[in-house]
DNA sequence: AATGAATGAGTTTTCATTCAT
DNA sequence: AATGAATGAAAACTCATTCAT
């Protein structure tokens, strides 16, 4: 019964998500202060008048799309990192796993792309992202770091300034071939292969005993 | 050659270097399409009407700046990379070196950032940076790479992905503190505690003999 | 007659009324112009859809409440005036004080409120409220006076002028306390004592004998 | 030199005022909300970004012309009320005269209609034209009428409710010819004889002798 | 009879660009 | 060379009206 019936429905709950999924595509493509609203409608399938009978205003759609997309990331990604014991390497190794998956899919990667764009004209992006991010994964990670210091897996690396060092080479990797479109010899984005040469350097570094932490 | 001639002469030919000094600030404070040629030229300290005696467009304000910013940029930073012959870490340890003291200037900081923001919307920015500065010092530090591997020094790492450890902490470092406002305790970038956990971690990751590298 | 007589009738026919009084006090609130139907609709607790089953459009509403409005004045007030046939200074009397009362009424009074705010705008208010109300209650007036003249009870006033004598002072007061929130110093209308005073002054001033006309 | 020297001339700072007229004559005639700045502008003969270059909004608008149109009012009329010593009669005589003369000039005739009109929807109007003018106004009144009581000129009448005697047949007078076109019989809007019918009823009304005040 | 989601024409406002001076 | 008043095309936003349910 709310099973959607038909082809042609109207009042689809499902319009809000529509126009937002529209709304991400476009300030994506063209940066938010010279997307249209316009075009915007059009991409949903609707007119100008709905996108604002859902929205008060443009930037209210910016606000749509941060608050949709962030508030699951770091519910996901969490978990895992604050309750693993044993080698900081393992969960580690999972969460950068993760981000990559997530990076491969064009969807996955439109609002972190649009949050880099836009940071700087809305500080509330900056706000609501460190807080319902940043502030949550980066001290779970100086933890990690630290308790693999502590016990003696780690290196005597400062905690806190490791951290850049374990996703800036994700961020470069995809901020390359992104913006730039400069890849890997190949022509892809060779994922699977950057994370491991990415692993392989970074455990390498700051691991106490050489190399048995992987098969 | 930087002294002025004559007493008469008002600052001349500094205007247009004068309204891309302003174009860039402001272009990075509010993004290019928010930015108004009225604060510009304000900014610049002339009126609107001058700003199009030196630029045609607003257009091609943008275009100059990264045309002035991005030329010398290669030019200082490939000869290191590619005339020196030994140990490829200390080359390495002074382009990080070099781009550290670039990015503590606020006035250094502002092109890059501005490029990060807009390059997805000029296109233009993509191509230009990418044959002047990228696709110069990038091979360069393939090279680099290479050599150090094939000569021993360095452990079998893909020359190429690792590219991206190197240049990624660094750029992870400025993104946190320069977008979200995210510093290592102490308040400040700590650029010099920042690059050496770095190339700490990173020469360890990927040289084949333990730590006696540097003094 | 207003007793409902079945249980299940809702208030039936009773709905364009509750729509025209929720319209009312929308566009005396806001100016016709600035009035939305989605809030006429809200207030009189339907929706926008059964505004427009009941009115063909928003005009439609603003002609329905000066109709409804207007119909009853006249009726009411023009047989005291026409069949008097002593002093003309008591129906003189009774009209103001009917007025008067009238306009202690916050219902009774929205209607002139609109009427004045928006005649300019909607000629076919100016021409239905002189057909229906002014070319019947002033003529009237009008031929009061001129008997009280002819008969020696009043001065050889100009009889036309004199009514805005009769019905300026009392504008003057509604206007000044519903417009400007100007009121006689102890913070209400004061409409007894000010009908009382401005009869005073009214009948003094048009008056052959002074005083005796009122015990 | 700083006289208008050729037909042509533009940076006229005259602009500004030419747009308040343009703007008082459209608010008039539609009222504020239906009036468009098209309009305004094309009456200004100018095009509409420059309606938006000397005014920052609609509103603004309004305000401007409230602004600019109430300032002299209350500086000419007052020190005729404040400073007259004798008879209250002369200078009330004087200032319906004075009014009188105005609201025979179209243009002066504008602003209170617009006034009138939209009061309701901006209270800064109400405020503004309550400080400036209504409470300075009105208390000289109220304190020439107690005077005149005090004195034995007048009878003992309410000096504050007696103001709306004074006042209120203008504006029954200008309002039944300005909204529903009522004029007294001839077609115009006979103000001369209009202000001795209302003077002579209402000195008759308000003076303790009964007729000499005027010759 | 009643709803309220959807529309799109119409309005306010912005701003890059021009040009007479 | 320099100005800044003026423009008008384009964009955000509003709201009376419609119509499938």
């Amino acid at each position: 019964m709310t099973e959607t019936p038909k082809k042609f429905r109207r009042r689809a709950e499902a319009r809000p998500d529509e126009v937002l999924d529209a709304a991400l595509a476009v300030f994506v493509e063209k940066g938010y202060a010279a997307a249209k609203v316009d075009e915007v409608a059009r991409r949903a399938g609707v007119s100008k008048g709905t996108v604002y009978l859902y929205f008060p205003s443009k930037e209210a759609l910016i606000e749509g799309i941060v608050r949709r997309a962030v508030a699951p990331i770091a519910l996901r990604a969490l978990p895992d990192l604050e309750t693993y014991e044993g080698d900081p390497r393992v969960p580690i190794t999972m969460l950068l796993t993760v981000l990559i998956q997530q990076l491969a899919r064009p969807e996955a990667i439109a609002v972190p792309k649009l949050i880099l764009r836009e940071v700087l004209s809305f500080p509330f992006i900056a706000t609501f992202y460190r807080n319902e991010v940043l502030d949550k994964v980066m001290p779970a990670l100086v933890r990690l770091i630290r308790r693999g210091v502590d016990s003696g897996t780690l290196r005597k690396v400062d905690p806190e300034l490791t951290v850049r060092s374990i996703i800036g080479p994700l961020l470069a990797h995809v901020a390359l071939g992104e913006l730039f479109g400069i890849m890997p010899e190949g022509g892809d984005l060779a994922l699977d292969r950057f994370v491991a040469n990415h692993l392989d350097i970074l455990f390498h570094g700051i691991s106490t005993q050489p190399a048995e932490a992987r098969p």
